[in-house]
DNA sequence: ATCGTTTAATTGAAGCTTCAATTATTCTCC
DNA sequence: GGAGAATAATTGAAGCTTCAATTAAACGAT
């Protein structure tokens, strides 16, 4: 598929690139199908019932988590797994719809706290059972235990790798 | 995060939800961190090396790999993990940079035939070996072979779930 | 105290994806 | 053989994300 052999450059031009095996080229093409549709699939349910897309499902859900219902824009970019560019304008539409609040942090007004109003924490409620249904019949229900603990352990090796410093920004 | 008993709703209004045990959610934590983080590293290691994006290098990719290096939309929409929609969009700007040419199918017009040009072929075969690099670094480089078929397995579970019937359609 | 640097967040424009509607072709079966 | 259903693909509009540039505030060294 999108990482094999057959693609070769054979003029010597350039040293040679660490080629998958088929071994993993195989667990590549099940895993890199799973990337692309099992967010596809988390993202219309949600989209579907809720009229929310994935990642403000996130933002609210962080925030629903958070001691006070409130966390500054950086914070919430990295618990969302987003930009804070793509949070910025995410946020500027949840508080148009009434579901979260802005306001500079008095200790340091660079700092921007947005905070889920009560309206944003019923919306988060709502939508919580439907989204956790979907996660549960797409993933843990075709896992058995140990295959769950294999995900979390590779989940968390592959994470490390992509955020090598512990800090979830980009 | 997502997907936690925190947001139960306790008037008993519905049926109560399947929440998550607290073992898968943690595994759910740093799953869904990678379905959201690995596909943007991706993204960005071949936009910035190649110019593509991930899914037009994944269509690039699948005509380079396909007998004659033609196939119709549908059938490229589907290895490509795309919609229709997205898949036709995307040909027409492939199409317009001469890396893919579009003909309808000589025995059923219905059909569109998606063929690789010359300069698409050596389009992907310049960006494949700092693609596959990403991926073996951000992947395969972090997991013992243990792990590798785990992931393997584990992907195809959750991908027949999402695609019962075996095709590759959305 | 102040200038330059660093950090947090926002903005607008460009580009991509999605959704619903549309076109074009072939199939079906009366 | 022809009307209507089904299939493959395309289109345009709306909305979201990204990128680069910008604003605003605080820090730090002199």
């Amino acid at each position: 598929m999108v990482t094999s052999t057959h693609l070769a450059d054979t003029d010597g031009s350039a040293a040679e690139p660490r080629w998958l095996t088929p071994d993993e080229q195989e667990a590549w093409r099940a895993f890199a199908a799973v990337l692309i549709r099992l967010p596809a699939a988390l993202e219309s349910q949600l989209q579907r019932d809720a009229d929310l897309s994935h990642f403000e499902y996130a933002v609210l859900s962080a925030l629903s988590e958070a001691p006070e219902q409130a966390l500054c824009m950086s914070e919430l970019a990295g618990l969302a797994n987003g930009s804070s560019s793509r949070l910025s304008h995410v946020v500027k539409r949840l508080e148009r719809r009434g579901w979260v609040r802005r306001e500079p942090r008095s200790d340091d007004a660079r700092y921007t706290n947005a905070t889920l109003t009560a309206e944003g924490m019923a919306k988060v409620v709502a939508a919580a059972p439907g989204h956790v249904e979907a996660v549960r019949s797409l993933v843990f229900d075709v896992l058995t235990p140990e295959q769950i603990a294999q995900v979390r352990d590779i989940g968390r090796n592959i994470h490390d790798r992509l955020a090598p410093d512990g800090r979830g920004d980009r």
